[in-house]
DNA sequence: CTGTTAGCGCATTCAC
DNA sequence: GTGAATGCGCTAACAG
């Protein structure tokens, strides 16, 4: 590796020298600094990044702790966490935390151990991760109140409800995977807020909800509204198997909008996080915590969109289809 | 942060003693380990990485170059490769090369800046990655040939191919999603060579493939064989809509045995990789490497599994169903 | 057995 | 405008 003090010593001026016109610095006159630019361009140069850590006290190195890498999402959550990283030379050092919350401090202490310069969480479910020594976001759980960024799930479920209700669904069905999941009970909520009213609402959860929806269908259901797309595509199987079809028989919705949801037929009604804006959000935030802003306490909504396809269909017997 | 000096000064002995008692190396009477190691853990010392990086010219971190952060099975790959280099205490960096073999450079690039010791890539569709300044091991294309640890694609075909084969199917459609790809390419000369002599094949590939597909059956094909779960699924809803059932007027195979092929009715027949496995051997590899051990011409190559589902038909008279 | 010295590569004083 | 000195935290080599 070619360090400043050699292209230093090639020139025949200091290491300072060198530093001072690549970093532009310290003032060096134009002349020399264009000379020793160039001898670094020659030689190949970059500078070493664990020594100016050590020297500065940061590693331009932010910590991602996710609840399961396993999880549909993250290969999103990764992508446009990394790029918004990389715009502000920031690295991503991934840690699992295995779907425990001890795993969870585990990992953020191995990343905390490994100089992190901040931490981004996708806390485990049902889990508020504790501060820890170093600046901290939450991604995606809105109820932990300190600096949270996260999807409005609240405020999808709610769209979906509407979009449910307006095209004439008078008794719905909620479907969550996990209760323990407070992501997935805010999109509920939402849910039967925009319901409530309108149409009446039964609510459902994980493999037994599943059992239950013929009967529910034979009672006057006539749709029914998960908490994501891969449980849409497991219900979407189950129906078809019970003889029903969607949406003749009954309308259906998924959440996240997984490459999934249009690999189905029919493409599936379903939510849009956006992720980039979250990921954004959480990389200012972070960005902004490890310049030295104040953990703030109000925490930030990202909103969804609804994503109409085909899998809902309008009650209302003027409307085609 | 409390340092090595600091609890040296604390005690009244040396910095090199503490560094000594700590990590077990040098000579120290355990009577004075013992106080150090005391006095260390009620401070609540941690070692600073970047300073032993800095010593050690290791950083102890891996950087792992993904295609497509956004590919279904990157979730399975990190999670993997994270637990494995876990185990060694080494670090995971993530980059997404973005689709282009442009930007697979740069990541490259941006992650040896960053001082990994080693580089983990998934390479781009059709594109070799160059050899770099550090140690690189290159995953899932057995085509390239050195250090290399990949799927056994070609073998992955073989035994789908082979279960059609053995299921008396005599008219068989393979289905590829992108012919770029080696790995699928693979995959597809696998499914040829065990339904050679057996059955006859078609090839088709991608949107224009599928919408084939129908008017392949009408003429006698019995079975779609496709080189993901992804492109079954698509497959399956294009099939339904054309009037056709699986597995009862046609089987369908995919590859990979993600999340969605049990979610799916009929649940999928795939085949999945050991993905854990590669990940330990892919880490082992880069490991020796940077241990010292010379690039090795030999790609390693990881067995597949048939993942039998409902998904395929017999079509032998005795057999049921 | 223990302490001192030195230096990894860089960036920041502060002299010159 | 430029350079010498200094130190980030740790460890290897040597001296005591």
């Amino acid at each position: 590796m070619v360090s400043i003090k050699q292209i230093a010593a090639d020139i025949g001026v200091s290491a300072a020298t060198v530093s001072n016109a690549l970093t532009g610095k310290g003032r060096v006159s134009e002349e020399m600094a264009r000379r020793i630019r160039l001898r670094a361009e020659e030689l190949g140069y970059r500078p070493n990044v664990t020594a100016r850590a050590l020297k500065r006290g940061q590693t331009g190195i932010l910590g991602l702790v996710m609840p399961d890498l396993t999880n549909p999402l993250f290969p999103r959550i990764a992508q446009s966490l990394s790029e918004a990283a990389d715009a502000r030379h920031l690295g991503i050092l991934i840690a699992d935390s295995r779907g425990s919350a001890g795993e969870q401090r585990n990992a953020m202490r191995r990343l905390i151990d490994r100089g992190v310069d901040g931490l981004l969480v996708v806390p485990q479910k049902g889990s508020a991760p504790e501060a820890q020594a170093v600046p901290m976001v939450v991604i995606n759980t809105a109820s932990d109140p300190q600096n949270t960024v996260s999807s409005d799930h609240v405020g999808g479920g709610h769209l979906i409800g509407t979009h449910i209700a307006e095209l004439g669904h008078r008794s719905v069905v909620l479907l969550g995977g996990d209760a323990v999941s407070e992501v997935q009970q805010d999109r509920i909520a939402g849910m039967r807020a925009a319901l409530s009213g309108r149409a009446e609402s039964a609510v459902r959860w994980g493999a037994a909800g599943i059992e239950d929806l013929p009967a529910l269908i034979r009672d006057g259901a006539t749709a029914v509204l998960t908490t994501s797309d891969h449980l849409a595509l497991q219900v979407q199987s189950a129906l078809a198997q019970a003889g029903f079809s969607v949406p003749r028989d009954v309308s259906l919705t998924g959440f996240d909008d997984l490459p999934l949801a249009t690999a189905m037929h029919p493409a599936l009604t379903t939510v849009a996080q956006n992720v980039p804006e979250i990921a954004m959000r959480a990389i200012d935030a972070i960005c902004a915590r490890i310049a030295g802003a104040p953990a703030s306490a109000d925490s930030q909504t990202v909103p969804t969109r609804l994503v109409q396809r085909a899998s809902t269909r309008s009650l209302h017997p003027t409307d085609p289809t």
